[in-house]
DNA sequence: TGGCAGAAAAAC
DNA sequence: TTTTTCTGCCAC
């Protein structure tokens, strides 16, 4: 039985070869790497394990064989390295590693690099040491105060309790306890560490729904109970109540015994949202983002494994948890950008989430007040179920929009608010209301130009205009975030004092704002706001509490949030996006600009949008002022028919390069400056570069570049027998059909 | 030809 | 991602 003090080699002769398994290592590899199974380890695919890579040692996942066994060795079996240690640590499941295979295959990512995304918790491989509690020990003090007459009765009511959990319970300081402690009133014991959150209690509170958020929330309860894999387009107003609706799906899904994950935009991940939780499951979900402490982040992704969090609210990262038994998927604001990843591995955490839950064979849920087209036209096509919320939730009434032609109402010179608009806002503030003005452009100016010579102010870079930021004294680039300070002369003439700041930014609304209303409170949201998400996060909340009378705001304002006495919203800019040649410019206008104009309202109280614009027939404003989603839609899709484009799509470009990951990267920025915004430009070394032209999916067009490198012509001469032969660089467009997910 | 920086390849 | 190896270039 006891063969460890047996040679190696006699244990080889009797048991055959030492087993050797894939580990898929976080590196930009393809293919998992081999390793020796030591003998006496248990480990299984999914297992996480540490092994030696090169010098150093990392933690990798033990992959599946691929189909038809493992590929003729290319290395001496003889030189393989042992696993160093397998981690006391639920295996990643079966469907978690199918999710991470298709992910690379989609997304023509390295299979290492995705499974790194789902590793993102060091030191959380091993489990959360026990903590020291305290039990009691029978003995009691002589001295009893009734602030330990209450420790003592409350320590009664459990077999154990962290000191802190013990005084909170029992609403006194923990010095309490610790003067209970040394008097030898408990024993200390070993217990677990403490879940990150308790556990959401289903029933808690039931949410009064109305007959129009019954009629959403059955079919999706039914979704969930007939368990297997669908997906549900859960479509609302803003203010109709989609949270509480698919609450109750998250509720079903508990009930069943499932884990569940709600995917928020980032910004969305607010106090506001985890009070609505709160409310009606008593406790916070756990949460996921990018700024989570390092200790919670360990302790959060531990606990999913073990399947202790039940519930997750995060950012697209989260779709990367490991999940031991998740049964639903929400995606709220589902046609939110945020959702797209666009560095290393590029991924729509949207699409890659209803992945997911067709491996997993569970429903998900996408929901948004303003669906994104694809999301649409797959509802259209049956292939997504369509559910819709039309009217406001209780009294909550819907604001009047209204067109503020500019042509008709122009600003005073030199300003960019229409006499329209500041009559309103007076009127808002004077009822002790709030006002929202909304400009999607950060900074004070958008160009600086000299009137002696006509110089505009360009990056040394990309030769893009600079923005003037005022507050900060600097002038930026928006592209690749080159920053100068503020000249007093032209750069190029060298005159003095004739440089001038052209067109609006939020700073110099809220310049105006100040100048106009000199006694009203004006605060300015925007993204780079010195002090950061902490500093911003406490402005939205003085906002929602009513501390500002009137609010100049970046896109930023546009979610989350809820500000109960915002009762005028006005766009400053409507036209603004609207020209720049971005295939989804008029779908993301409308989005921003219903969403933003549906900040007003909420409360009962009567409420304005006011769009300022220069082009009151563009459909998008028509579609706006109409309050109707609907027609946008309509109006979009006939345009795409007519212009003869696909219903929806993304365009993707990959770069080869021939020469340097340098000049490719060059190529790279060059293309993503041109294209507009939404296409996805990746680059890609010459080795992984072949492999995502065979990929058959596709289809491209290939561009060819100077450069000099003979592997890639050759390879492309033998590959694409109609392509020209490339002289070196090689840029390849890739046009993903974006249904291919399903 | 040794030393060096920057680029490319390898890591099992 | 980190570490090692390769390559071209220069000075000696």
């Amino acid at each position: 039985m006891n063969i460890e003090t047996k040679p190696p080699s006699f244990a080889d002769d009797l048991f055959g070869p030492a087993r050797i398994v894939p580990v898929l290592v976080p590196l930009p590899t393809e293919r998992p790497y081999s390793y020796v199974v030591p003998e006496g380890m248990q480990v299984e695919p999914g297992s996480i394990v540490q092994v030696p890579l090169g010098p150093r040692q990392v933690a990798g996942v033990v992959w599946d064989e691929p189909d038809g066994g493992p590929p003729e060795a290319t290395l001496d079996p003889k030189k393989l390295r042992p696993i160093v240690h397998a981690f006391d640590c639920p295996p990643l499941s079966a469907d978690m590693r199918r999710f991470v295979d298709w992910v690379a295959d989609y997304t023509l990512s390295p299979t290492g690099l995705v499974v790194r995304m789902a590793l993102r918790a060091p030191s959380a491989f091993d489990p959360e040491p026990w903590i020291e509690g305290l039990a009691l020990s029978g003995t009691r003090p002589t001295k009893l105060t009734a602030a330990r007459e209450r420790v003592l009765d409350v320590a009664g009511k459990s077999e154990s309790w962290s000191r802190s959990g013990l005084a909170k319970a029992a609403g006194v300081t923990s010095s309490v306890v610790d003067g209970l402690a040394k008097l030898g009133a408990f024993n200390t014991v070993r217990i677990p560490p403490p879940p990150v959150v308790a556990a959401p209690d289903t029933g808690h509170e039931r949410a009064r729904l109305s007959a129009a958020q019954v009629a959403a929330a059955e079919p999706l309860k039914a979704s969930v109970a007939a368990g297997g894999f669908s997906v549900t387009l859960l479509e609302g107003v803003t203010g109709s109540g989609k949270t509480e609706v698919y609450f109750e799906a998250v509720a079903a899904a508990l009930d069943a015994g499932k884990q569940v994950l709600i995917l928020l935009p980032e910004i969305a991940l607010t106090q506001s949202f985890i009070d609505r939780f709160g409310q009606r499951f008593g406790t916070e979900p756990a949460q996921w983002h990018s700024d989570l402490p390092p200790k919670t982040r360990e302790r959060v992704w531990r606990q999913v494994a073990e399947g202790r969090v039940r519930v997750v609210a995060g950012a697209r990262s989260a779709l990367f948890l490991p999940f031991r038994e998740l049964g639903l998927l929400v995606v709220d604001e589902e046609h939110d950008p945020a959702y797209k990843q666009e560095d290393r591995t590029f991924y729509h955490a949207r699409d890659m989430g209803v992945v997911r839950a067709r491996i997993g064979g569970f429903p998900a849920v996408l929901a948004s007040a303003t669906p994104s087209l694809e999301s649409r036209v797959n509802a259209k096509a049956s292939r997504y179920a369509h559910l819709k919320l039309a009217s406001r939730f209780r009294e909550a009434a819907l604001p009047d929009l209204e067109l503020v032609d500019m042509r008709n109402h122009p600003p005073e010179k030199g300003r960019f608010v229409s006499p329209v608009l500041i009559a309103a806002i007076r009127d808002t503030v004077l009822r002790g209301e709030q006002a929202l003005l909304f400009l999607n452009r950060r900074g004070y100016a958008p160009l600086t130009l000299c009137r002696s010579c006509g110089h505009r102010i360009q990056c040394a870079d990309c030769s893009t205009w600079l923005v003037d930021h005022r507050l900060r004294g600097v002038l930026q680039c928006h592209h690749c975030g080159f920053a100068r300070p503020r000249p007093q002369s032209c750069p190029e003439c060298g005159t003095f004092d004739h440089m001038v700041a052209c067109g609006p930014g939020v700073e110099r609304i809220a310049e105006e704002m100040l100048e106009t209303f000199p006694d009203a409170r004006t605060i300015l949201l925007s993204s780079d706001l010195v002090g950061g998400p902490k500093r911003l996060r406490r402005e939205l909340d003085a906002v929602a509490d009513g501390q500002a009378d009137i609010v100049i705001g970046t896109q930023l304002v546009a979610k989350g949030h809820h500000f109960p006495k915002m009762t005028l919203v006005g766009a400053v800019d409507a036209d603004l996006g609207l020209a720049n040649g971005d295939p989804r410019a008029a779908e993301r206008t409308f989005q921003l600009l219903h969403q933003v104009t549906g900040r007003a309202g909420r409360s009962g109280l009567a409420s304005r949008g006011l769009i300022q614009t220069f082009q009151p027939e563009h459909p998008v404003m028509q579609a706006i002022a109409s309050g109707s989603a609907e027609r946008f839609y309509e109006r979009e899709a006939a345009e795409r028919e007519r212009a003869g484009l696909p219903p929806f799509g993304r365009l993707a470009a990959l770069i080869v390069s021939a020469d340097t990951r340098r000049e490719a990267e060059d190529h790279a920025r060059a293309l993503r400056r041109a294209a507009p915004p939404d296409d996805a430009v990746e680059v890609l070394g010459p080795a992984e570069a072949p492999l995502a032209l065979v990929r058959g999916r596709h289809r491209f067009r290939l561009l060819v570049m100077g450069g000099r490198q003979a592997r890639i012509q050759a390879f492309l001469r033998a590959t694409l027998a109609e392509a020209p032969a490339p002289r070196g660089s090689v840029h390849v467009q890739v046009d993903i059909d974006p249904q291919s997910f399903l």
